[in-house]
RNA sequence: GGCUUGGUAGCUCAGUCGGUAGAGCAGAGGACUGAAAAUCCUCGUGUCGGCGGUUCGAUUCCGUCCCAAGCCA
C-alpha cells in the first residue's frame, strides 16, 4: 500500500469535507472507512460523499454494496488492502467505524471462516437459552473471555460460543496466536459536545429530512416492504441497516410512533450525538491519534498530515 | 366567575395508607475482534408549585394563593 493516513473522528465533525479539500490541492486519493456508506441504497442518511465530490478526487469503496450484501470487519480489511494496493497516490482513509478501522490497520484475529449456514443453525439452537445460561455456557468453555464480557452482552457472548463450536477452538486461543500491528498514525478532528451538536443540528435541515424519508421509502419499495410497515414484527424483518441512525427514526415516523417532522428531527440529533460519543470513547483509546479542533486548528491538523505522508 | 383534574429529576410520569422519593427517556462515563451508525455496562438530592395549619414529624392530610388543561357559565 502506498503512503496513507486514517482521517478519524466523530459523526458531523467535517471529516469528508476537510479530507476532500486536502486531497483535491493534493491530489491525493480518498478511501472509505465507514461502514455505513458502503451502502449503494443509503447516501441521503449516510451524509455520503456526492457525484460531484466523486468526480473532484478519486473515492474508494463508497456505495458499492448491494442490500442484500454484509461486509464484515474482516471482509473490509480484505477489500480494502486489496483496493489500497492498487492506488498510485497519498491516501486518506477516511471514516468513523473505528472496528472497522482498527480491522484493516491492526488486523483481525486469524480464525477460519465459518460457514454461513453452520453460523446461523448454531446461532438458532442458542436462542433459546436465558441469557444467564449462555453465561454460564461460555465461562465453562472459555473463562478467559467471558471474564471480559458482561452477562447480558448476549451478541457477544452467543459469537464466542459459535466460534468455539464451528471450529472447536476458543476465542481466547485464536486472540493469543494472533499477529496484531501496532496503531498506524492517524489525524483525529474534534469538537466539543455543544459545537459537534451544532453541527449535526445544520446537517439536519428539512430539506434532509424530506430526502431521508424519500431514500428510506425507496429502500422498501425496492425491498417490497413498503405494505408491510404498519406489521407487528416489522423491525425484524426489515433490512438491519435501516436499524442505523436517521433510517430508524425515519421507519419510527412512517410507522406513525414518532409523530411529528419536529420530533423525527430531534430523535436523530439525539442518536446522531449519542454515536458521536461512542466514537470519541473508541477513538480516545487509540493513542496513535494526533487530535485537532476541528474549527480552530485545521492547518495544524493538515501539517500533521502531509507529515505523515511523507 | 364556578366546577373538575393536574403541578414530583432537563422531559414524560410513578409513588409515599404521614417517617424528606424512583422508573423510562435525555445527559455523563465506559466497553467493544467478523451484523459495529449495531450491541452491552455504570452513574439518580430533586426548595415533591408558594405560604400557612394539624402533627413529634407533611411532598403526602386540611386551608389558602399561584400556574396549566378541560368543562360549565
Amino acid at each position: 500500500m502506498n503512503s496513507s493516513v486514517y482521517i478519524v473522528g466523530p459523526t458531523a465533525v467535517g471529516k469528508s469535507s476537510w479530507s476532500l479539500a486536502l486531497a483535491e490541492k493534493h491530489g491525493y486519493e480518498i478511501m472509505n472507512s465507514d461502514s455505513m456508506q458502503f451502502y449503494r441504497d443509503l447516501k441521503v442518511g449516510t451524509a455520503s460523499p456526492t457525484q460531484e465530490d466523486f468526480k473532484k478526487v478519486p473515492h474508494h469503496l463508497y456505495s458499492f454494496l448491494d442490500y442484500s450484501e454484509t461486509l464484515t470487519a474482516g471482509g473490509y480489511r480484505e477489500l480494502a488492502l486489496k483496493t489500497g494496493s492498487s492506488l498510485k497516490s497519498p491516501t486518506l482513509i477516511v471514516g468513523g467505524s473505528g472496528f472497522y478501522i482498527r480491522a484493516l490497520d491492526q488486523g483481525m484475529f486469524d480464525l477460519p471462516q465459518i460457514e454461513a449456514s453452520l453460523e446461523d443453525q448454531l446461532k438458532s439452537e442458542l436462542t433459546k437459552f436465558s441469557p444467564e445460561a449462555l453465561f454460564e455456557k461460555l465461562k465453562s468453555v472459555d473463562p478467559a473471555w467471558a471474564i471480559k464480557l458482561h452477562v447480558n452482552d448476549r451478541y457477544r457472548v452467543e459469537r464466542a460460543l459459535v466460534v468455539h463450536q464451528a471450529l472447536g477452538k476458543k476465542l481466547s486461543e485464536f486472540q493469543e496466536s494472533s499477529n496484531i500491528s501496532p496503531p498506524s498514525p492517524k489525524v483525529g478532528l474534534f469538537l466539543d459536545r455543544a459545537q459537534l451538536r451544532k453541527r449535526v443540528k445544520k446537517r439536519l435541515s428539512d430539506q434532509f429530512i424530506k430526502a431521508l424519508l424519500e431514500e428510506v421509502e425507496q429502500v422498501l419499495e425496492k425491498q417490497n416492504l413498503k405494505n408491510n410497515i404498519n406489521d407487528e414484527n416489522f423491525l425484524e424483518k426489515v433490512w438491519k441497516p435501516l436499524k442505523s441512525i436517521g433510517y430508524k427514526e425515519a421507519l419510527q415516523f412512517l410507522r406513525g410512533e414518532i409523530s411529528s417532522l419536529e420530533d423525527l428531527n430531534f430523535a436523530i440529533e439525539t442518536s446522531t450525538m449519542r454515536y458521536a460519543k461512542r466514537q470519541m470513547t473508541w477513538f480516545k483509546k487509540d493513542i496513535s491519534v494526533q487530535w485537532f479542533n476541528a474549527e480552530t486548528h485545521l492547518v495544524e491538523a493538515q501539517e500533521a498530515t502531509l507529515k505523515i505522508l511523507n
